[in-house]
DNA sequence: ATAAACAAGTTTATATTATAAACCAAATTA
DNA sequence: TAATTTGGTTTATAATATAAACTTGTTTAT
């Protein structure tokens, strides 16, 4: 009846995070940050967390000479925010 | 952008049973406990949390000689159920 | 009548998670 | 060249979720 919901996903800034990149190609450090609000340790923290589910891949380079962030979803992980809508709706529509 | 998520309203078990209760006139601890599938001693302490917080009522009593604990959502638990659902949407139709 | 098993929870302890605070290295600006 | 800013990471703390153990009382079997 109420199906369980991925715990990876379930969380706001992680859903945030995907969500924001299910719009775009990719998205670096920053912009995520000012997109969400959240601070940089946490920020830094979650997207550890989605990168080591498979669900985004960071990459690290420099733009021009300051380090850059850049995330970008994986098909697991717009699979798995697929699933996670629809389980939801288990939850909000009935 | 991403609205804050009510954080008493996002934990799965604690929606499940605002989503059980929404359906309901009045649902007994030991049918949350068997729609939800959710252990005794967790649903016992996600009960407290959502009446702690007004969404709920519980009120205690005897079928015969046996305890029984009714819950039922108060009309703020409905209101911050529908403030919940509005804010995801925000989240995961983008 | 008494022991064993069951019902309906609560309390407490533990594991996990989220968050913030502190820190670091390099680049830029005053 | 000293101070500030940028772009983060690491570590510590607070909050949360969950499960295990316990309590109180009831029903059933002996």
């Amino acid at each position: 009846m109420f199906p369980k919901l991925d715990p990876i996903l379930h969380s706001e800034l992680r859903l945030a995070v995907i969500s924001l990149l299910a719009g775009v190609e990719s998205a670096d450090f920053t912009y995520i940050k000012q997109q969400t609000g959240a601070t940089a340790g946490n920020l830094s923290v979650q997207l550890d967390k989605l990168s080591a589910a498979g669900y985004i891949t960071v990459e690290k380079g420099f733009k021009g000479k300051m380090p850059r962030t850049t995330c970008t979803l994986t098909p697991a992980g717009l699979e798995a925010f697929r699933k996670y809508i629809d389980a939801l709706k288990e939850y909000i529509s009935h």
